[in-house]
DNA sequence: CGTACAATTGAGAATCCTCAAGAGCAGTGG
DNA sequence: CCACTGCTCTTGAGGATTCTCAATTGTACG
């Protein structure tokens, strides 16, 4: 049903008042479309991009999820964060046209890229997105913070249901539930972000369980008990603060 | 001697090569520098914004250092970073004009003021300054997951090692000493910033002289071994990857 | 239906934190 | 000049959280 999705432009895309595009006129975002490729839909575990890889262009989820991380040496990885519809890609590599992380598909998932350097030119040309680009980078950046802050000084229960929250908030700004929704990634996957190891997230999914606060079903995940789920999170942080991730 | 510091203008300021004139042609400089307010000495402890200002401009360290933090509701503070000299202050701002975090000096400074709106129009018409914007925020977005990578898995030691040698190198690009140098952060921001407590922090600094890695004499730091402080950090990292943090 | 992989659960061990006391240094005032 | 105060930093002991190792269960897919 969804098999197009990878063809839709930007002024016809469902995501256009989350993406690049929001803010823009009509007629910017349909100038906007005209240097943005529309890529064929990406399998699972496809890589977008390996780190290190020279890189020229940001990209814009267009359906489906992501994961970003960093390996060493001995290919020990570090996930950076998890990216859904409208959210931006490709960041890293603007300090030297080469990609710092990795990024795989979590599923079936759909692209737009956009060349930086066209994207450049057409800031110059136009102040709003030269701003909706900016606003763009600051909200990466503020929501990498956001996740210094939930690595530095949190208990593991209160980095899980912050994580929690955080999908909750943004599948809610998709347009989906806020309680009921699928995790894409592994408990190794979650554990990795949170820094935590994968039996310590298996635990806590069980404790949150038998709590009543949520219910697990495989991947399926439902919240029960938001206010609680919140109330665990906050000493942490000021309520509107999890914004969040990318 | 150097109580004129907040005068130099950019082309003849001693950073310029690191700060945002970086790449530029002389008369861009020149052009740069027009827009840029030197603003008067900081005195420590003093605050360059506070956490939810309204903030319409990016700040350059010129000399000194700062310590930027997000508090939650009840006063709990985290570090999110060190900036020193050459560095820029202000990106967290950019998505809602609002600042996301609070910088205070941690000795005295001071800082070069950029009005973004100024920046901008000035970036329409001169693409090698977009550029060179585009980059820093590339090179905050990274060193930014440098933290996170460094807060996600790391044990107590390693932090510690990564931390000193992220100083190490960020002096020895102002062309100081990397291995003698002066902490101008207090043990409890450091253990802030690096998610462990304060005591963990002393013990590690007597663990490493112990071991001759370094010496400490109050906040004055020599590093004796750098072979063996990056052999901690080894296993964590691919061996460039330590341009860190802002 | 069997295999491979992911997730759960348990027990013991290690790291790091908390609490508490003591040491070192700077600044103040007698 | 020296004691006093306040602060930061150091050091120690005990305890809590989380990790590691290992075994088991559960689920997806051929």
């Amino acid at each position: 049903m969804e098999s197009n999705v990878h063809k839709i432009s930007c002024p016809d895309c469902r995501l256009s008042d989350l993406c690049l595009p929001y803010g823009l006129q009509q007629n910017e975002v349909q100038q906007l479309a005209t240097i943005v490729k529309n890529k064929r839909p990406m399998q699972v575990d496809e890589y977008l991009y390996l780190q290190g890889d020279a890189c020229q262009n940001l990209y814009a989820v267009k359906s489906g999820s992501f994961r970003s991380f960093i390996a060493d040496d001995n290919g020990n990885e570090q996930t950076i964060g998890f990216y859904l519809p409208g959210e931006l890609m490709g960041l890293d590599a603007l300090q030297h046209s080469r990609t710092t992380c990795s990024i795989i598909a979590l599923e079936t998932s759909t692209v737009c890229e956009l060349p930086l350097l066209r994207l450049n030119e057409l800031c110059s040309q136009m102040p709003s997105l030269q701003n909706q680009v900016m606003r763009i980078m600051g909200k990466g950046i503020s929501s990498d913070h956001d996740k210094i802050i939930m690595l530095g000084h949190r208990t593991a229960k209160e980095k899980m249901a912050t994580f929690l929250l955080m999908l909750s908030r943004r599948y809610a700004g998709l347009g989906f539930s806020s309680t009921v929704f699928n995790l894409t990634m592994s408990r190794q996957d979650i554990a990795n972000f949170l820094g935590l190891s994968n039996e310590t997230v298996s635990r806590l999914f069980t404790e949150l369980s038998k709590d009543g606060v949520i219910t697990v079903k495989q991947r399926g995940i439902q919240i029960n008990n938001l206010a609680t789920l919140k109330s665990i999170v906050k000493p942490c942080l000021p309520d509107d603060q999890l914004s969040f991730i990318a």
